[in-house]
DNA sequence: TACTATTGTGAGTAATAGCTCAGCTATTCT
DNA sequence: AGAATAGCTGAGCTATTACTCACAATAGTA
């Protein structure tokens, strides 16, 4: 763990202002091209295009393609988008309630750019580092839901870490259908029936 | 729907033994080479030389490499491997034991190749005519769980559609999660849980 | 054996995309 | 102002890969 992967560290770190905006112009001309084309169709000569800067300029401040949307990837994490719930942690409720809470939060973080959200999810090619990161990142989640679920004296169910776990993968999965899809489905009915599922499961028979 | 996607096409029919054997063995070679390396480091020439013929061989059976991957695609639902809980719509029995045989369905079908059901699901450049073709597969899927749900006395559930959809695919999700990993975790464990939400989630309150 | 249709070959082509680098411009420092 | 540093440019290099085609080999037929 002491030495991390190089080929996503930036290979010149923006001093000025105006670096840090390239920077930024970099990433948000990444996000839409991404979510536009896709990750192969989405090359870094269109990016920077989009961009208004030069290609050369790019590989100032990303030693290569995948360390782009890697970064967009750590920043959705980071921004709190996947960890919404955290306060659930603490707060009280029914488990209706929360678990409504749960898939709400689910909701919303896909809300802001689902066909992005897509293409990280099933076309990146996702490095050993960036994988632990997301792993690490699931364990926090988990054991907080496990914790939560331990302590609700609703809550009767076999295994407390398996359920955490089952959850939380049905509630992100069901979710990103849901958004990733053209609105087929009314999402109300859906977030619903989904709520439903997982709090009767939680209450046992 | 008369005309067809030309470029899924082969370009020329087999007609001796030794060509249907060539066929085959290039889509033997294309699925071992897909799961090993995934779609996009799948090269055609690598399917070519695991298959033991030339390139050019390839391509006279196969247009492009995406009609490669969209036969295995194709085999692989004809096959039944997705649909085999069909005989549950005629089967009687109680809900847990139904909803059971439908997760050991979804398990087997994920048994075979794993790695390559993942690439397929994951990574495939799939065309509109194979997604008109899994999503008429869907729909045939569906409208049995619907009917199956319906006619149960057990379901106590709002909407019929809406249940059918959340269970199929909280179901084959959970599935391919549980299969993609490598035993990370308790198969028995999971499934039981999978099915216990399903199935309390369908007996309602 | 001679002829034809089918099947197989693999070096080579065309297109694409990630990425470099030598040189230029802008900003900061003294 | 002049020097030093930071930032920007984009033509083009290098590598890769899907795919072609002129030809060779094999199987079927008489």
């Amino acid at each position: 763990m002491p030495s991390a992967d190089r080929r996503l560290q930036p290979r010149r770190k923006p001093l000025q202002v105006r670096a840090e905006l390239t920077r930024e112009r970099i990433l948000t001309a990444a996000a839409h091209v991404f979510a536009e084309h896709g990750y192969a169709a989405g090359t870094t000569n269109r990016i920077a295009e989009r961009a208004r800067i030069s290609i050369g300029s790019l590989y100032q401040y990303f030693p290569n393609k995948d360390a782009i949307l890697a970064q967009l990837l750590i920043r959705h994490i980071d921004r709190g988008t996947w960890t919404g719930a955290d306060r659930l942690s603490l707060a009280p409720g029914t488990l209706r309630e929360t678990v409504q809470a749960l898939v709400r939060d689910a909701i919303d973080s896909h809300s802001e750019d689902p066909q992005l959200l897509r293409i990280m999810i099933e076309e990146a090619p996702l490095s050993q580092d960036l994988l632990d990161a997301i792993e690490r990142h699931g364990a926090v989640r988990t054991a907080q839901i496990r914790d939560l679920l331990t302590r609700h004296p609703d809550v009767r169910v076999g295994d407390v870490g398996t359920a955490a776990d089952l959850i939380l993968f049905t509630i992100e999965m069901n979710t990103h259908k849901l958004m990733a899809a053209p609105g087929s489905v009314p999402v109300e009915t859906f977030a619903t029936e989904l709520a439903d599922m997982v709090t009767r499961y939680l209450r046992g028979d």
